[in-house]
DNA sequence: CTGGATCCTGACGTCGGTGTCAGGTTCACG
DNA sequence: CGTGAACCTGACACCGACGTCAGGATCCAG
């Protein structure tokens, strides 16, 4: 596959593809001219370290976790950082989560004509 | 209470809290000679501040917020707002449960000598 | 009234993922 | 073989929340 079609069967620019290759989070073989060869799962791919970004991980965080998410094995190290990540990942949910509720309450006092409202500062 | 101590207190920069100002997010009063004077809530206030941009609202978005929250109740607009930003929030929480699920497969294959894993792709 | 701590404004730097442009090369279809 | 679409590298721009520095003013305890 040409990077165009994986850029647009994920949904990314070819740039970000090209900045993936860069940071060592995506593969590709090279024609005798240069060009960039995906395969099938490329896209697959590109998805998963999609999510991880938006997941707060740094691409130099997703780069040591690729051996172990490519072999299925792990490291005790990364083995570790995983357990870093999700436990990270865990607070910052629960934190929306409180985000969450608290703009629920927002809502519901915006909907009550309810004139002074202390309980924001809750 | 001078900016320093709330920005103590509340546990951020004292440039954070000049930001905010200069964002429209944060009152003072001023001293004769310029100096920013916060009142008791300003601490609270802050915290709000920082739960909002953590939930992924922009300075502009709580600006315009920032009258429906004070005076607890709101315009249909920014009503309409609140919903929205709670709509996306709740959206952008179950992306991150679906990673966070992602995640700990990960971890469990990762602990698992289990050879070849094309489930991190599923 | 003085001096050290705190504060002021304004401006530029940072970071990370991307957009975008320039100038050139490669691919593939007819 | 020619040609237009797609691709290449390298570089600079951007955004948004904040760091940081300079040069100066203000506050307040002693």
């Amino acid at each position: 596959m040409r990077i165009g079609e994986v850029a647009e069967r994920a949904g990314v620019s070819v740039r970000s593809l090209r900045y993936y290759e860069q940071q060592g989070l995506l593969e590709s073989t090279r024609t005798s001219g240069g060009q960039r060869r995906y395969g099938e799962d490329a896209v697959s791919w590109v998805g998963l370290i999609q999510q991880l970004y938006a997941a707060g991980l740094s691409s130099a965080t997703i780069r040591e976790l690729m051996p172990c998410l490519h072999a299925g094995v792990g490291t005790p190290e990364s083995r570790d950082r995983l357990r870093g990540e999700k436990a990270r990942l865990d607070e910052y949910i629960s934190g929306l989560e409180r985000t969450r509720e608290r703009l629920e309450a927002m809502i519901e006092l915006a909907e009550t004509p309810n004139p002074h409202c202390p309980v924001v500062l809750g």
